[in-house]
DNA sequence: TTCGCAAATGAAAACGGTTGTATAAGTTTT
DNA sequence: AAAACTTATACAACCGTTTTCATTTGCGAA
């Protein structure tokens, strides 16, 4: 990056201002005579003067940049959520440095993000470990939750109601008549699945009085091919339905039924939980729980601009309405 | 942002040093003595001191920042892209602000990003207008694309050969003494579709003698509900075989065709061009052309820290091998 | 006309670093 | 032991803005 080519310097002489009153009408202040505004916009124009962000970060110590954490933008979930994110980050003239953090080096990442300055930060990923929570403590930047969850409650969120979503459809599905159901669930050191996602199954299980066996319960990584395998042990479960934590997942666990002949709906139903686009390309399409999730980005995004304006929050943990969609693979 | 609670300053002092040798040591600079280097760091750790990069940024010219444009990162080709490009910048450290373009508002996010100073950027979409081309040439920053193309051959890039990939696939159909075979393109504005992947495609159709009628293009856009509705169009051009430039679009034909009863692979074949795992959830399996996606990504990424650093680039249009996954929806 | 006050402008000090140049401290050479 | 180099460190200018504070200007009222 070479010398800047035209500064706010040159502006001022250009129009024989101070380069003060060029910082006022770049900035929209109003204690500027019409007359001279237009005179100073005009050069602004002639000359393509662009300001510095870099140096209008330093001096007014606003980045007007925010941070995004997300475990990996290729999964559908979440770049729907950066999608969400960016489209209100842009109405509010932020700027997003996006990290995907494999759930590994949250730590690093947040690191790195605070010395960027960022006035922010929208985490996503259910992995926050204690040295994490350590740093958002010392370095007072405001983080939001977006999509997940924090069992400690301390960090503000966007979330559905995954413990009643997931208790619905399981609901649902034993108003089926099925008495074994299995549970897909992702990585089990993540929280969202054991302490949200799961507990609504089970509540639905225990209400109905059905035997719960540790062999329903089935967990894997969020994608088709672990789905897939996970369908081979679930139909060794003699479950006769499955909820299913993932889109991808749930296709894997479609396709493998659909390949030892069981077929869908008729002898397995499955509820997935994401309804990403990905529950229409299967055959049959995948039922599912219908969930914002664009939506939980945009509204996390404008929790952060408020907490960002030291507003306050009116509500903590906001969760998002919730829906069902029944398609092919149930009844 | 408050004041930043500690500066090199106050590492300076506490260690007895000026704010240059800090500096030094922060940088890594060797002329430092191995005895003053580790108390100054011993200060940092003890301080948690953390490099402002704004203020970095403005004193040595270089953000460590480069922008990527995206025309949506929902589309999982162009996620993986950004995965790919993430990875080799967070490894040159290099950090990245994502924009969604929807392939609007491309030099309206030009130039944000160059306010931000970024020292490159890295482009997505196949839409190029004459006052984006100004905008770059102007303000000589770097600007690879990735996984597009720039028909008029002035930016440096990163793609596969779609032209010899759509012969390829065309070619196979053809042998299987298809005589009508559709081509499901993408918007018709895109240079890619019509001065690539259109191109391969026909060649092949010349070459084999066949005619080639208008009705065997269609075009609409990249997802599952637009190769839907496409699928009736083809259906109705009495064609039976299509090749398809997106994997959604493709799911959303192989579903009409079934829902037709028309039964792929027997009635019908069809080639997809991007292999994301989508292929893999329809039944049948989408048989595609195999494109290193993530590698577009990483290798457009490197090609940038190379015009970064001023070096030449050995191939101004990179080209990478592609091949073909021959699955279910091909005999 | 002159005053007074608000509005418009300018001068200069930050913001938190990097970096070129000068100086000080060590090492070799002779 | 002095001269001639190296190597380590300090000083201070600079990066391009914002922002405080002081000053000037304009204008209606006295």
């Amino acid at each position: 990056m070479e010398k800047q080519t035209v500064t706010i310097y040159d502006v001022a002489r250009e129009a024989g201002v101070s380069m003060a009153t060029v910082s006022r009408v770049v900035n929209g202040n109003t204690n500027v005579r019409a007359e001279t505004k237009e005179k100073v916009e005009a050069v602004i124009e002639r000359l393509d003067y662009r300001p510095n962000a870099v140096a209008r970060g330093l001096a007014s110590r606003k980045s007007t940049t925010i941070g995004i954490i997300v475990p990996d933008v290729t999964n559908v979930y979440f770049s729907e959520l950066a999608r969400g994110i960016d489209d209100v980050a842009q109405m509010y003239n932020y700027q997003i440095i996006l990290t995907n953090s494999d759930e590994k080096n949250n730590s690093n990442v947040f690191e790195s993000l605070l010395g960027k300055q960022v006035e922010g930060i929208l985490y996503m990923g259910n992995i926050i470990d204690d040295n994490l929570r350590d740093k958002i403590k010392k370095n007072n930047v405001p983080v939001v939750l977006s999509g997940s969850v924090d069992v400690e409650k301390q960090l503000p969120s966007v979330n559905i109601d995954y413990v009643s979503a997931m208790y619905e459809v399981t609901k649902h599905l034993i108003e089926h008549g099925h008495q074994k159901i299995a549970f897909v669930s992702g990585p089990l050191d993540e929280t969202i699945n054991t302490e949200f996602k799961f507990k609504g199954y089970q509540k639905a299980l225990v209400e109905a009085g059905l035997d719960y066996t540790d062999d329903l319960l089935v967990s894997g990584d969020y994608n088709y091919q672990s789905g897939y395998q996970l369908g081979a042990m679930v139909h060794d479960s003699g479950a006769t339905a499955a909820v299913v934590v993932d889109d991808e997942m749930a296709a894997g666990v479609l396709n493998y039924m659909t390949d030892q002949d069981v077929v869908t709906p008729d002898d397995f139903e499955i509820v997935t939980l994401n309804n990403s686009h990905i529950t229409l390309l299967t055959r049959p399409q995948l039922s599912s729980v219908t969930q914002p999730i664009y939506d939980i980005g945009a509204v996390s995004m404008r929790m952060l601009t408020k907490l960002m304006n030291g507003e306050e929050l009116d509500t903590h943990d906001m969760i998002l309405p919730h829906g069902y969609a029944g398609r092919g693979t149930t009844k």
